[in-house]
DNA sequence: TCAGGATATGCGCATATGCGCATAGACAAA
DNA sequence: TTTGTCTATGCGCATATGCGCATATCCTGA
């Protein structure tokens, strides 16, 4: 379903983070933590959230946890998580 | 912002009105209120919150309020409806 | 086994959001 | 002006959600 795809998007810090996690490699919650600004139990919050919307995988690394776009991922979903960026970056072109 | 689309989006009601919307025509409080199967007031608030995230234009047409996709919609948050909308087809074909 | 880093979760709180009910407001026809 | 239809909104309630804090859990290296 894409209903908690959207709920899972119409929030910032985790909006921010598949920003981030569009690159297509692996980011720990650690360094998401960071680059965002939020304490480390929301991080690890919005990555479950995140995870449970079908959108992320986990993979456990020694004592991290690295956090990649699901790579399973329908086409249509990553159709929408494109569009969706695509409306920020243009907005970041009008601004600048 | 892409942020309050994406919350107006995230609630089955509105999103199935965007879905009859999408059709491009204009729609009554009262058409959708009686294809969704919701009470007016709640259809009503519906309306108002996707109008606030700019996804509607409202003309009041006698007693009635005509609703239809925003014309001056951006192409890129068009794409985005464009997309989700292409999932919820995408699903239905594979149920079928 | 122990210490320390990284991540997850329980808990309580504040706010946001969806809902129904009742009513107000806008408009047309009589 | 009155009545009936359509739409918007005030109100109270229940639930959902985001947050910080503290703590548990998992893992590595000494």
């Amino acid at each position: 379903m894409i209903l908690p795809v959207l709920a899972a998007l119409a929030e910032p810090t985790r909006l921010n983070a598949i920003r981030i996690l569009s690159d297509g490699q692996e980011h720990c919650v650690c360094e998401l933590m960071h680059s965002l600004g939020v304490t480390q139990s929301r991080m690890s919050r919005h990555m479950k959230v995140l995870t449970q919307a079908g959108l992320l995988h986990a993979r456990r690394d020694a004592q991290w946890v690295r956090y990649r776009l699901d790579p399973r991922l329908s086409p249509e979903i990553r159709a929408v998580l494109d569009a969706i960026l695509a409306v920020e970056n243009e907005m970041e072109k009008r601004v600048a």
